[in-house]
DNA sequence: GACGAACTATGCAGGTATGCATAACTCTGG
DNA sequence: CCAGAGTTATGCATACCTGCATAGTTCGTC
């Protein structure tokens, strides 16, 4: 993999992600992957000897990678200004898929029981991800012993916004969440 | 369908349903559906001439019914009753699967752009707990225009919790959110 | 008990996925 | 220029799924 080749499996790893943000795992066959990147066949098991598993394992850790880099900043924040970006993200990367396309990790989570490895990365980056946010909560003043539970509902609000806004092809739960999330917040600060 | 195959139907129905908790819509095929089923593939286009968007769509409708069914008690309680109620469902039904399987509704909601019908019935779903939940929140003395937001913030934290739940494979995220949003209600009351 | 509808069982065609093998091409370094 | 690793192209075996057809069976009704 000198130079053309780690572009083209770059290529196909992003396109599983994309294709499982749409449909799922379940859906998401390797020859879908390969024809949205414009590869060929035999770069499967070039690049992924591992095959399938391999392949939604590592477009799982794509998402990993790109959601939590995204979201890197926020650590530095409070609440009142951190909210508002991460449900910005989702609002314009749902929006822009015209309410087609959701969150890799949680398609990863609900994969079935073959990818046993990328349903315990998506459960690795949610733990990373309640850990950064209970950053934001102590930036913000909350009370240490509400922060952990806060965290979680955040996190889960913001997943199952993004699930129930493609449902719905709206954006109005992901607004309606950060505007009670923020309230929650302003009113445990000390 | 006169006796022994209603029965037939709604099995195989059903299984079709435990499927895609377990594996999402891309990845339940008929075949296992009736294998699980016991039934025969010739029961197949017989009971669902419309294929296999018509097995999504009836096994997500069923979904939507049984769910709704066990929370319809809810309206007449306040959120302090309510909502140990629906976490508990929430709870015992994902941890008696071993953490496989989660909430059949999110899974049409997540599924492809073929099997619209059921993203739509799953829409549809989401817009009457929302309802429901309205309703508990009147019955706890929240404020009205506090009511619709706190409702979808209570819907998303449910759905999300389960699917953090599931990658976790812990029944905390659940059990957390129940928690705090017991919390807001109460900080709520008027 | 016989008829007819509902139901079950099984086979086939077409399409597609995975996994692998083999061959051809390209690019780099000597 | 050329040797060789890296990369791309293509074909094949196997298996699975869908959709349909056809035949056999069971059951209620008359």
């Amino acid at each position: 993999m000198s130079r053309a080749g780690a572009a083209t499996r770059a290529r196909v790893v992003e396109s599983a992600m994309e294709r499982m943000r749409r449909q799922g795992v379940g859906a998401t066959s390797m020859l879908d992957a390969i024809a949205d990147a414009g590869a060929s066949r035999g770069s499967l098991y070039h690049y992924f000897p591992g095959g399938r598993a391999q392949l939604i394992e590592e477009a799982t850790a794509l998402a990993v990678q790109e959601y939590t880099d995204a979201f890197s900043l926020i650590v530095e924040l409070d609440a009142e200004q951190a909210l508002p970006l991460v449900v910005e993200y989702w609002r314009i990367k749902v929006a822009e898929s015209d309410f087609e396309a959701g969150c890799a990790v949680a398609a990863a989570a609900l994969g079935g029981s073959d990818i046993a490895a990328a349903r315990a990365k998506a459960g690795e980056a949610f733990t990373s991800w309640i850990g950064m946010i209970e950053q934001v909560l102590r930036n913000s003043g909350v009370p240490a012993d509400r922060i952990p539970s806060v965290a979680t509902l955040a996190l889960s609000a913001i997943e199952g916004a993004v699930v129930i806004g493609l449902a719905h092809r709206s954006v109005e739960p992901m607004e309606q969440i950060a505007v009670e999330l923020l309230e929650l917040v302003r009113a445990l600060r000390a």
